[in-house]
DNA sequence: ATCCTGACACTGGTCAGACCAGTTTTTCCT
DNA sequence: AGGAAAAACTGGTCTGACCAGTGTCAGGAT
């Protein structure tokens, strides 16, 4: 392994550890480069590959400091490369909500048409945990019911690309609960879309299920969108991962 | 901002789009740096900064390459175990075909929205091939199509999206060409969907466009249905992986 | 005494050129 | 033609220089 990687390796564990607190200030690169025994090149390749993992930043004149984590000490390093991608592009919430818009959709679509007793008890079962549920872990009870639904519409190749996106749809549906839900008329109305989608599917009537799911997922981007124009962060920290049993799963 | 961080930035945009297909070589060091105008220690900065968040990979002595992710960090490809399923469960085929109905009917209405004079032109000449080509290599000059339509959406997920189905996709255009074409009705059917396509996508008709590209697809897999059902073969071996000059890549 | 200012000593950012170490291609001799 | 040496790639590392922000602290003006 390249030393530049074994250094960036060495320091990540040290900060993992504890040896260096969030919001520390990490040695000077020429500090680093001396104890270390090894240039200034390897110690600033290895401080980019952090930067990269988002583990430390980097300031001009200032220096490098740990990054301050979420609370919760949720460091579970996500296995999901594409979520860098997304934190620095903005732009791609929006693609990713249009590609949704259309797949959740169609899964509404097919579900409706599809659905199983079991998948209606499952989805059922989301519906009504979603509805009881408070607010704080809404993120993952509305994941689910839409997950539930998703697999219902019994198309492998549609539930293996949606699950593609899991960790993306989970922030996307984080951040929109996120700043959502504090707006009492917003809630409300996603509430009522939910119940839509919900009766759609569960009586089996695709189009009015597509209709329901489409404007569901148009509704939560325009909804982030106007928050972004007031100037709120749209963008969330993801929801720790989570490993359901997943009943379609043995199917892939 | 850093000049490494634009540099990494760009060539992680460039990867999104598609622009750089996984496990695709990424220009060395040293002709990236003189192509930039940088040095080479500022894109060795960039690339270990992708390299922390595992959009790509190295390898002394070889070079540096787009990492295998997915949106999702999920690999639909040959080693997806989709394609075992595949193998064994032709029905895939058809759940393939009904994502991809929504999916190429979304991009097409985007793109009839969206598609600049550049994309256009991408378009026109992709059909213009497509016309003047012998069905035998109709199946790739049939992706490029479709490929150059999707792209015109610009939307990076769903561009991201349908190339990591890409394998498959060619998969059933192949067989779609291979068990189609010979039959003289069903070629000039087809023919006249790409034109309706090609007509509705360049000159700006977005319901249009999006009905021309799920009815086309919807109209092959019906027709695949039915060739099924007389007996014959269906599933075809998938075209030979090839590594088309990509437009994006003279971005860099 | 207080407030500015500017020199200086930090910090990271960038560059040039060199050499080492793997990998692939080319060449050339057998 | 076959195979081994040589050359031409690739990334990995080092050195030393200079530029560009940031902070400090002494000294002068008020």
């Amino acid at each position: 392994m390249a030393i530049s990687q074994e250094i960036s390796y060495r320091l990540e564990r040290l900060i993992l550890d504890g040896g260096l607190a969030p919001e520390q200030k990490i040695p000077s690169e020429r500090q680093l480069a001396a104890r270390l025994g090894v240039s200034r090149a390897i110690i600033r390749e290895a401080l980019h590959e952090l930067q990269g993992r988002g583990v430390i930043e980097t300031r001009h004149g200032k220096g490098s400091f740990v990054a301050s984590m979420v609370p919760g000490s949720n460091r579970i390093d996500d296995q999901s490369p594409l979520m860098h991608l997304f934190e620095g592009h903005p732009r791609t919430l929006y693609d990713l909500l249009e590609v949704r818009e259309q797949l959740e959709g169609q899964a509404a679509f097919l579900a409706a048409q599809r659905a199983t007793s079991l998948d209606r008890h499952r989805i059922t079962k989301a519906f009504r945990a979603l509805e009881e549920t408070d607010p704080l872990s809404n993120a993952r009870a509305d994941h689910s019911f839409h997950l539930a639904i998703v697999e219902a519409s019994h198309n492998p190749v549609l539930v293996h690309v949606l699950n593609s996106l899991k960790n993306m749809m989970l922030m996307t549906v984080q951040a929109s609960v996120a700043n959502l839900n504090p707006r009492q008329e917003m809630r409300k109305k996603i509430v009522r879309q939910h119940r839509q989608l919900y009766d759609a599917v569960t009586s089996g009537k695709p189009g009015a299920a597509q209709k329901a799911a489409t404007a569901h997922v148009r509704f939560v981007s325009d909804a982030m969108r106007d928050l972004e124009k007031e100037g709120s962060e749209v963008i969330r920290m993801p929801v720790p991962p989570e490993s359901p049993a997943r009943h379609s799963q043995t199917r892939l």
